[in-house]
DNA sequence: TCAACATATGAATAATTGTTCATATGTTGA
DNA sequence: TCAACATATGAACAATTATTCATATGTTGA
């Protein structure tokens, strides 16, 4: 019994083929936990109508709290969170910090879910 | 000032026609909530290498257990999870149960991911 | 019917995380 | 330069969650 059989069912040879083909084919767990990191950033709902208010137009901090109803110091975190994942970007205009879509990658997995979750 | 205003800036006149538009836009909060939940499904390693797994063929447990390294008890409880989101469906052949992608949102989703943390 | 196997599940623990509160940083107009 | 405003941030707390361990459920062949 391999050191890589943590755990084995009495099929382990009968379907080493399998075993051996999704090693071949899985990602680098870096970039899985990069994956995993990205999906985690979607998965709060308060992230998400950010998105969707950052839908809209871009905004300032002030008026994402006020569209959602939530306090300042919440959203900024959460724009923080946004921001390293590269979903959103950011620029000063006077006192104001305005808030964008970094790109349509938000729109297209935001979509998928939808289309997903409807069906 | 209106019981809304949780927190204000003051720009809350000049950019009130932004946070309506927001609002008229703005999914219900079930429909927030579900899309969120899908995601946080994404939002584990462990969950995203068992889709990995099943992106290859279909599998029994025991399999998926040996491709991860990981128990059987920690996979069938990723499972589980993934089978509520209908992500995965499963049907028992004998003693086993053979797990499957429920269908390409799963795939199309998960391109997208690797579309952005690879740009 | 029973032993062996495959999977599921409940409880417990450790780790992660979203919000709040208090406060710091940075900008503007007077 | 200073007060008012806009945003960011650190610490703390509560809530959520992934894994482990022990055990239950369900299937098969003898």
């Amino acid at each position: 019994m391999s050191v890589n059989d943590v755990e084995h069912c009495d099929v382990v040879h009968k379907h080493a083929d399998v075993v051996l083909k999704v090693h071949r084919e899985m990602p680098d767990d870096d970039k899985l936990y990069d994956l995993a990191e990205l999906f985690k950033v979607f998965g709060d709902s308060t992230r998400i109508r950010i998105l969707f208010a950052l839908f809209e137009e871009e905004m300032c901090v002030c008026d994402i709290a006020d569209s959602l109803n939530m306090t300042q110091s919440a959203i900024s975190h959460q724009l923080k969170i946004l921001k390293q994942s590269k979903l959103v970007g950011n620029r000063r205009e006077g006192k104001q910090i305005i808030y964008f879509l970094a790109d349509d990658h938000v729109r297209t997995i935001i979509d998928q879910g939808i289309n997903h979750i409807e069906e």
